[in-house]
DNA sequence: GATGAATGAGGTTTCATTCAT
DNA sequence: CATGAATGAAACCTCATTCAT
């Protein structure tokens, strides 16, 4: 059998533990071997799994955006006032940078070599803005926000909410500020 | 002579040639080889002045920091209004995040390995941090931002404003967009 | 049972196999992998009718061989003029040469490690030098060929005749110019 | 410098390395390391020299084969009998096949993956092809060979002798009793 | 100072072989 | 008997670094 679907649960596995070593490793660092013993097979049984390297990282960028993807959708759509929703949305997104330590963007960069990888890329980050674009759309038709927004470059904006704050100040605290100015700053009138 | 005080000129060279060997190919895809060819020296040159490739890119990422927090210090110092100020501020980040092309996280995160340079990379982000938050503080004196604000939690805020957006929206339109939300969301009463 | 005296329809299956993915393959690209595909059984099945890759090669060379030195007595047995049998026997020997792709030599030697290996090869050889010097020695003493040939030599030198042309000549014809040459270099005078 | 001629020196001392472990090891045992051993050079340095593994097999193949067919082209273009040169030619023969120990038709196939490879070695052998027609054509024409051959023929027949007797008989008796053969064989009338 | 040929540690990948099912 | 997932030794190849010129 060649690649693919062998079983689920060790291909996770593997993309469990490879973020686990770029975590502690960086991209650099991170070597399929350390992978290897992360997942507790060995160094072939990776590529049992994963042709290469690149498409290990490849499969590991779509697995955790797919994932992350999914439940900002569940956020959405859950019936509770935008602000509500805008707070579990960066809550998450957060969750998610925190999860890469930065590392995001060198990843991406890495497996998108290739036009057909880089136009692959650029559909996982439409995707997300158009996840956050239908958000703000749904918050002005629901009367949440103004009227006067542009729900393509408030979702732009939103996506652009991307670094966790590099210095510990208390979580709870950064979002509820943030979320407060967003309520001033795009919330319709009372 | 000390390494670090040869000629300023090549050094400032091949820290350019660097950054863009990093935005053509990547981390990992970065040679010192294709540093020094694109710095149109030999490759033993780029060790006269760097001692190893940690040190190159700790350098390279110490000087396009510093070179960004000094523009951010002389754009808060000019006397406009907050807004306009933000507005600058937002639009040199922007560069900022272009040149590094997602590369940013994982270059810092590279560079500091070790305790002491992890400190070292700390320092860094305080300091951009210091900027805001004093630019917030500076604001609320003088009566352009409401005054309920914490000024640290907003400079956090304002530091995580920190993706382009990953999809080729109108730059200036997106950067009035940001500014007017920010303007309603920490702006004083009029 | 003995590894050897399996089924030997599987096992002449397998050996089939090898030769077609050595045709195709070449011998560094000849791999378990694909001889069990080719011969349509699980790749584990392979080592339950031949210790190593290397016995299965030994194998092989063994197994051609024999059919082929016993195809060229059968030939010298008939009873035909000289010249009739040495056409069939250049022809038989162009089809084995052809099977091999020129890969003979070098699998031949691959196999031929170790001093037992070695003399078991030269004994291949050695026999195949015996069929054509007795067929030469037979020539002669049927006064079909010049009483003052060396039979061992000739031998040698029918051995030699060992390289099918590398272009596409006609078959017949090269077959037809070669036993001519042949039976003027060594027939008897009329 | 990217590869190519850096010093010829060492390039063709890399071959001759080569072409030593090729003997030795045979060519599934042909490793990088071995040769750069073998060249007294470390194993990156190969690398400044050839491509990878299969770009120095070619460039062997190349080097070797590109001298045996001056050689060849030297002999014929002597000023001697017909026979003489073509003693000479077959001495020199058994050299390069004895040089290859069987290997050259493998090694060949392994470099000649590829349609344009193919071409290239096509091209090798109708080169060496062409040399022995060329000279049977000129033997017919000085009229030492009989006057009803087909030099195209004949020079197909010629290149195959190309099978060094694998057995140790006397290599001058040997070649006394081809060229006798052939004397007898193509010889033009006394 | 400047260079780039040379090096070899270290990472990637392959594939013969085993063994639990 | 048959299988093929798993393994890791071993081979390939890269590239940071050195050093003689």
């Amino acid at each position: 059998m060649a690649l693919a679907t062998r079983s689920n649960e060790k291909r996770r596995a593997i993309l469990e533990a490879t973020i686990r070593v770029l975590q502690e490793q960086g991209l650099r660092g991170l070597k399929i071997e350390d992978v290897a013993r992360a997942a507790e097979i060995g160094k072939g049984t990776v590529y049992l799994y994963f042709r290469d390297k690149q498409e290990l990282l490849k499969a590991l960028v779509e697995h955790r955006a797919t994932e992350f993807y999914a439940d900002a959708e569940a956020i959405v759509r859950q019936d509770r006032s935008f602000f509500e929703r805008l707070r579990d949305l960066l809550e998450r997104r957060l969750a998610f940078i925190d999860e890469w330590r930065g590392l995001w963007g060198a990843v991406a960069a890495e497996v998108a070599q290739g036009e057909a990888k880089k136009a692959w890329l650029t559909g996982l980050h439409e995707r997300y803005h158009r996840i956050l674009s239908d958000f703000v759309a749904d918050g002005m038709e629901r009367g949440e926000l103004r009227q006067d927004l542009e729900p393509e470059l408030v979702g732009a904006a939103l996506s652009a909410l991307g670094c966790a704050p590099q210095l510990p100040v208390d979580r709870g605290a950064y979002l509820d500020q943030l979320v407060e100015i967003w309520k001033k700053g795009v919330g319709a009138k009372p």
